[in-house]
DNA sequence: CGGATTGGATACCAACCGGTATGCACCTGT
DNA sequence: ACAGGTGCATACCGGTTGGTATCCAATCCG
């Protein structure tokens, strides 16, 4: 039984407990104490992974924030026959399962843009690599769906699927100022309802 | 001439400059020594008017931020007779005039509402009521354009206006992430959509 | 078996933070 | 004209921050 961790778990607490304090806090409000209090770990093994708070930050948003975004969301959407469907699916039902957190502190992505975004050149650069994966992958479900026959030729997919996502991270904000699951799901209901509506032969 | 200024010049002095601050770096990173620097005051100037940076930020909230909503878009929505092509006006017209105020900063508001509402109870009752008022304006209006018959009796006026404000500040949000004035046109573009929608008898 | 490298701990630093105590002009009420 | 309060400046404080220099133990490699 060795007596050292392997470095990569290590980094991996770090990350893991990183990410907890800046979704809690923020990322200028984070403190490092904090972050080696929680873990049992000291700033030798933090700035050994790490060269700066900076660079912790940077890594949280690609590893973290990004590979759950990718599980939870692009993996099904891509796989799906149905996408439209799954779209629908998935925006109620990962909202519903994550409800508390998001009404207690938001989407971790979305904080972390509202704050860093213009402050930091290299934060907005990452940050905003994972927006438009995630606006691509909507995009990609609504041009399958619209091949499909399933929505009208006429619509602006990548219009579309830039504003869903935008009036997404608009209704988890406004029920986290609300502390309300209920503002929650009205919110996000009529964002549905608009989607659904994309069905209809709108004229 | 005196050499003394008035109270109250000082403390809109202290107002303006601290929301400036505010929404440049956020509450918690706004530093009172900027705020002093800019303004030319010192602490003791700044302290007999505010008892804390807390009570400094609701201020700024209560006296700023909620008087300019007041002004700019609860009252002419009041006072309009033709309330839903008046909403549709202001969400074009407010944000071409302010376009590049939110794509490098962001909505004061909505700024404030991410980062301080979990952490703060007082910021969150004070940033929800100015939430509240925004919501009851466009609900308001919407029941407006509802009783004169432009829009269908079934349509949920609270929950729809809700909506729009949530998305209206997503859109805001992203467009800040992804410093493109380009992407605000077009997400507000869907959002006028969805509003231009409420008008036809939808089934 | 023994140097070199890796993983991490300890102690320390300057800078900055919000906040306070005190002092001092000036205006005002009487 | 004098006492008191108002409006603000100066100087200072303890605490926290991100970051660094140093050191030690374990592992790896030859």
């Amino acid at each position: 039984m060795p007596t050292t961790n392997t470095p990569d778990s290590t980094r991996a607490t770090l990350l893991e407990a990183a990410f907890t304090e800046i979704h809690r806090h923020g990322f200028q409000a984070a403190s490092l104490s904090r972050i080696l209090a929680d873990t049992g770990l000291t700033k030798g093994a933090l700035y050994h992974h790490f060269p700066s708070k900076q660079a912790l930050g940077l890594a949280v948003v690609d590893e973290v924030i990004h590979q759950r975004l990718e599980q939870n969301i692009f993996r099904p959407l891509k796989n799906s026959p149905r996408p439209l469907d799954t779209l629908l699916h998935l925006l109620e039902e990962r909202i519903q399962a994550r409800q508390h957190e998001l009404v207690n502190l938001g989407c971790p992505l979305n904080n972390l843009m509202q704050e860093m975004s213009p402050l930091d050149p290299q934060f907005q650069a990452h940050l905003n690599k994972v927006l438009e994966a995630w606006v691509h992958s909507f995009e990609s479900a609504l041009k399958l769906a619209q091949a499909q026959g399933e929505i009208p030729a006429q619509v602006d997919c990548a219009a579309v699927a830039l504003f869903i996502v935008s009036s997404l991270e608009g209704c988890i904000g406004i029920a986290k100022n609300r502390r309300s699951s209920e503002a929650l799901r009205s919110c996000t209901h009529q964002l549905r309802c608009y989607i659904e509506h994309l069905r209809r032969p709108s004229l």
